[in-house]
DNA sequence: CTGATAAATTGAAACGTTTCAATTATTATA
DNA sequence: TATAATAATTGAAACGTTTCAATTTATCAG
């Protein structure tokens, strides 16, 4: 095996230089740095990076711990495309400045606190990125307390700051209210996100408001909580209409769960989008090819991937002391929202 | 920082002791297990994943590489969803086993082979996961030459025996034409994946084999090359209809297409399903909730990258040779396929 | 109780880097 | 030309483990 060692004996320089090469390069001269280039080159080197970990304390890796059942889905997460999407921006982001992810998944909910608590352990990560907040945030609490870097992908009601990337729930429905209520909307339906995540109270504050402003009936039997499953869009819609709770007009907790709605209304003879207006929220890629197509509010998930881990990485390099970052959602208006009947 | 070191000190054992109890702990004594389990438990102490890579130069982590762009999608990736199932079973068998993964990202195809050797030359994994195969996979290749082990989902033609599980698509294909054919279709039309893919080659064997067996009509303009996505579908449909050939049923490269072959034949007024049915592959979730709902070649998904991680893990921790898997697809039949008009 | 054997434990030497105080070479200044 | 200041380079020590030959302790047969 090929080592510092070997190149500098190599290129007639010390082990230190050659370790220069790596990390200061601009403290060599011109012609050391080219001399030490050709070598390297030309034995195809890396450097071992356990090595590099074990004597500067730091990795080059972002951890990710998601919640995954074998038979189910990503867990905790706002959902599966908007999941695969962060990451996929995450993974370009952080390869870009030169960083890996690495992803350790926990089969249960409960384990989570441990393996952040063994992967900080074992000085596996410099950092951690955090999806699907809760309104109390037992990870969030458990780094800010440990002072290990983290950036979230949502906010949480702790105290103190730290940093995190959230979209602006509350912006987003608030909009589309007044996009309702300016399409004669007066009796709008909510189903929340699960309790106890955070964007499920972001969304429902700005539900209220919005509703109040206005001059919305809020009917608490149009208030429902369901998931992000297309399953719990059906069963959310059953439960508003046997509540014999009249509206005209739906918030659903994402994409899937609108698509689950339009189903359930179509076994019932409801017209999504006629009879009822359905707004979504997320806007996958699909949700432009449905029938009718969704009406939703389009999250910048790429685009949040992107800004999470820059941020991150700010922090681990130059310690940016908090950033946060709201980012606007967007409506997007298409077919399954319409005048009132 | 707290190390074996200390440990040792404190449980009154040498450092060797304390380290046997982490990897050879059935060459302790029960007290002297238990007395060091105390005090590790104690200080919540972690090995050093960096020192402990550094002398047993292993990391007990498996490499991906994707192909991503801060714009589009995974790129050589079966499909979006497709490889989030599989993400999601890989880390969860992972996991179990003690390993982690480690996701870098490749912006561009080329980089790819560049990459691998820079992760390989690191050493920061101990194998790696394969997905997207090609006929001739360069990755493949460069791997069997270094032998670094990997596994990949996915065959090739490469002459050498390497391990991979994969599903059979010529089964697939097969099982579909001859359901097809018992419904009255001989003209059925296939849109390829992308050339290259060896899915593409090995579900086009398949499509002509069990065309061949079942009487069907092969006509040359049935054929055509699309990709993974909902506007390859329409593209690729229209190019059929246009080119004056009439055919009764239609094979899609991925449940996705056939989303975009059914929308693109709204538009002309064919009535999917009644006119043309329509065939997908994969078995997204969404596919049972279109309408109409898909018939499609189902992937076991999580069960592969099950197979595939155990596999990889296997080959790592016991030698054992090329494990070569395949699995059956299943044909899950819906509302978009239906006896010939 | 002895000697032989097996079981448990020890500790020093690596693993391949980074770091940094010390040294040497180069350049600028008077 | 001598001196000071700066730029480049050096190499030994440390990072926290694993490994393994050597040693100690326990067990057993006779």
């Amino acid at each position: 095996m090929t080592t510092i060692k070997d190149i500098a004996k190599i290129a007639r320089v010390s082990i230190g230089t050659v370790s220069n090469y790596f990390n200061n390069p601009d403290l060599l001269s011109k012609e050391t740095y080219e001399k030490i280039r050709i070598v390297i080159d030309d034995f195809n080197f890396h450097p071992h990076s356990a090595a590099r970990s074990l004597k500067s304390q730091h990795t080059r890796k972002i951890g990710i711990i998601p919640v995954v059942s074998p038979q189910d889905n990503f867990g905790a997460l706002p959902s599966d495309n908007v999941f695969l999407e962060f990451l996929a921006a995450a993974n370009a982001a952080s390869a870009e400045r030169g960083y890996g992810i690495l992803m350790e998944a926990v089969v249960d909910d409960h384990l989570q606190v441990e393996k952040y608590k063994k992967l900080i352990g074992e000085k596996q990560v410099d950092g951690f990125l955090l999806l699907g907040t809760h309104v109390r945030d037992e990870r969030i609490m458990y780094l800010l307390d440990e002072k290990f870097p983290f950036i979230s992908f949502g906010r949480t009601e702790i105290g103190q700051p730290y940093p995190y990337v959230d979209v602006d729930g509350a912006k987003g429905i608030e909009d589309a209210v007044a996009y309702l209520a300016g399409l004669g909307h007066r009796r709008i339906g909510f189903i929340k996100p699960p309790d106890g995540l955070m964007c499920s109270k972001i969304r429902l504050e700005g539900f209220m408001n919005a509703m109040e402003k206005f001059n919305c009936v809020i009917d608490p039997n149009a208030i429902v909580e369901g998931d992000f499953s297309e399953e719990s869009g059906k069963i959310s819609l059953e439960k508003i209409i046997d509540s014999g709770c009249l509206i005209t007009a739906l918030f659903t907790p994402n994409d899937l769960a609108a698509l689950g709605v339009m189903r359930a209304m179509s076994e019932r003879s409801i017209k999504p989008g006629k009879d009822i207006s359905i707004i979504g929220f997320d806007d996958l890629k699909l949700s432009a090819f449905w029938n009718p197509s969704l009406t939703t509010i389009s999250q910048p998930i790429r685009h949040i991937g992107l800004l999470a881990v820059n941020a991150l990485i700010d922090i681990l390099e130059e310690r940016d002391e908090f950033p946060q970052i709201i980012v606007e959602p967007r409506l997007v208006i298409r077919e399954s929202t319409a005048i009132v009947a």
